[in-house]
Parts: structure tokens; sequence; C-alpha cells
DNA sequence: CCAATCCGATTGCATTTTGCAATCAGTTGC
DNA sequence: GCAACTGATTGCAAAATGCAATCGGATTGG
């Protein structure tokens, strides 16, 4: 369940931690969908992951120290699952990913506009949603000012601004 | 073999293409590394590919699009496996790889060296090193001036200064 | 109070993927 | 001719995956 180790190399490391099917796509949900709970994981995933390979991998993303886990104050049987900074830092690898698959592979438009704003967004924006997430998920004080859009409110506008675009061009 | 489309969402498609623990080793074997052949990468590698999975994700990265392969002229049996341009912009991927892997990850000194020169190079050495592949690959025209060190050569310059300077301390 | 529903998982099982060792046939150098 | 090397392929065991069913406790609605 654990590191293999094959190499010190860091990208074979970083292989190794989330160089499978599932990890990352758990860490997408939670950081740019706001995911907190095993269900809303379940449920609301576009890829339709099976519980049992849930429950492995928030297992192992704890046992990596990528995430934690907590009592949901409350409902006694919720869990809520909070990214470490470790995982928040992930962000520009979520983005580079994105820019990159946004050109060369077969993304749907609402999929991609997420991607397409964070890359024209570029480092700063990256950094305004990494602070952000420390405020959700590590309960850091945040350094965006008041009254502002949050990043992942104007991701979500700018996704919902594409389907109800399309919903339109559709019954046109 | 080819593709899932689990969903159009950006990241999930890069996954589909690269989220196993071999696809990107070996084409950081070949970007970082220079390899070419099969059995440079067979033999050469850090971690140790089994000749069959090497064989397999060769035949996939070449339907993805991201390999071609050619005839060696010198050796009737030899092919020269060559990136495509889908291949060489990973190379900012590779690069926040590392640096990511390279904080949080058990690297080691001589092996992260290279992510430390990548990331402290930033954009712009990235897209020299993109050049040089883009020349070495596909044989394009090289924009950078003759007589300058190729990024490859000053990566493996500071890797070769890490492992002489771990040799030294180790007799001394 | 009780049934239905929701909670985070766990179990069993069939299928697929992986990793390893051995092997292959053609090419080359000597 | 023959050993070494080329890019692979094959057989097989082990592990990972996907799916459906299920679990015991908690909560909700009536």
């Amino acid at each position: 369940m654990s590191i293999d180790r094959r190499s010190g190399c860091p990208i074979n490391l970083s292989l190794e931690v989330f160089g499978d099917r599932w990890s990352l796509i758990i860490l997408r949900d939670m950081i740019f969908g706001g995911k907190r709970h095993f269900r809303e994981l379940l449920n609301f995933s576009l890829e339709g992951i099976a519980s049992n390979i849930l429950a492995d991998r928030l297992k192992r993303l704890m046992e990596l120290g990528m995430l934690t886990k907590a009592d949901d104050p409350s409902h006694k049987q919720k869990a809520i699952y909070s990214l470490t900074e470790m995982a928040i830092t992930l962000v520009p690898i979520m983005a580079q990913l994105g820019a990159w698959g946004r050109v060369w592979l077969p993304v749907t438009e609402e999929l991609s506009i997420r991607a397409e704003l964070l890359e024209k967004g570029g480092p700063p924006l990256w950094e305004q949603f990494m602070d952000e997430l420390r405020h959700e998920h590590l309960g850091a004080p945040s350094k965006t000012p008041p009254n502002t859009p949050t990043v992942r409110q104007q991701l979500r506008a700018a996704y919902e601004d594409v389907v109800a675009r399309k919903a339109e061009s559709a019954t046109a």
C-alpha cells in the first residue's frame, strides 16, 4: 500500500504516489469540485469510481500524507476529508496537465473551460487558488481581500456559462 | 490498448494517457536521458522495466501519437524511437512533477539536481529544451545560437558534479 | 416508534493488468 | 560458423480492478 521506491528520481517517486488511474481523479474532485465526503466523491464522480477503490485510495492518500480525515460535527457518521499542504501544492501540476490535455486530447468544451482559465491565469491565479484551499482545508487565514470572487467561483461560473450557452444553441 | 474516454475532462484524459507506472518513465528516459533504442531503455532503466512491458508501452505510445518509430540505417534490426511534438510538450509537466517530488518525496540528491535546475530555469529553459528536442527528434532547425551548451549537457554536467562531489566527500 | 434512507465502508468474485523469466528469429562482428 | 546483440514474444503467477451485494450504525419522515 505504501510507496515502492524503485528509485530516488523525483519523477519516478511522484509517479509512485499518483501514477494510477484514480488517485489524481479523487484529488481533482476535492480540489476543483470542493468534495469532502465519501458519498460526494462516489456519486458525483464523472468517471464512476467503485466504492472499494475509493476507500482504498482514500486510505492510501492518507498514509502518504496527502489527506487527513476528521469527524463531521453535523453528522456522527460523516467523515470530512481534508487536503494537506502536500496535496494543495499539486495545483500547478493539475494546471499543466489540464493545459496539455486541452491541446492534445479530445476534451469536451465544458470540462476544459476550467483548465483554460487556470492556464490563462498562470502562477498568480494558482497561488490565489492554493491560498483559498489552505483557508478551506487547513484553516489558514486567507490572504485574498474580501469581496473578491474565489477562484473556485470563477471556475464554476465559467463552466456554467459554457453549459448555458450550449443549451441555448441546442434549442435555437 | 487505446484510450478509455471515461470522461472528456482534460485531467482525466491525460491520466488515461500516462496514468500508469511506466509510460512517463519511458518518456523521461527519452527526454532527459536521450535514449532512442529499445535496449537502451531496457538496460539503462533505473527502475528496471521488463521487456514485455516496455514493448507494450512503446506500442501504446505510438498508437497515442506520442512516439514514432523508424529504421536505424546503421543496423537493419535497430529501431529508432522519436518523440513527437505531443510528447515534447510534456516538458513543463515533467518539470512540475520533478519540482513537486523534490519537495515532498525522499528523492536522492544526484537524481534531483536536474529537477532543481529545470525548476530554477523556469519556462524559458523549458522552451530551450523543447527546441533542442524538436531539433533532435523532428529535425527542426534549432533556434538556439551555436556554441551554447545544450540544456541536456547542462543537466548532465550538474548531475556529474554532484556525483563527483559525493564520491570525494566519501573518500575524504 | 418504526421503516426507509443515508453513512462510510467491506466482502466475494470474475476479469484484466502486471511483472518476471525464458525464449525467439534475424543481424552483426569476428 | 558462432557468439553477442537486435527488438521483441510467450507462458504463467500474482496483483489490481470493476462490479454487485452487503454491513452495522445514524438519521430522517411520518
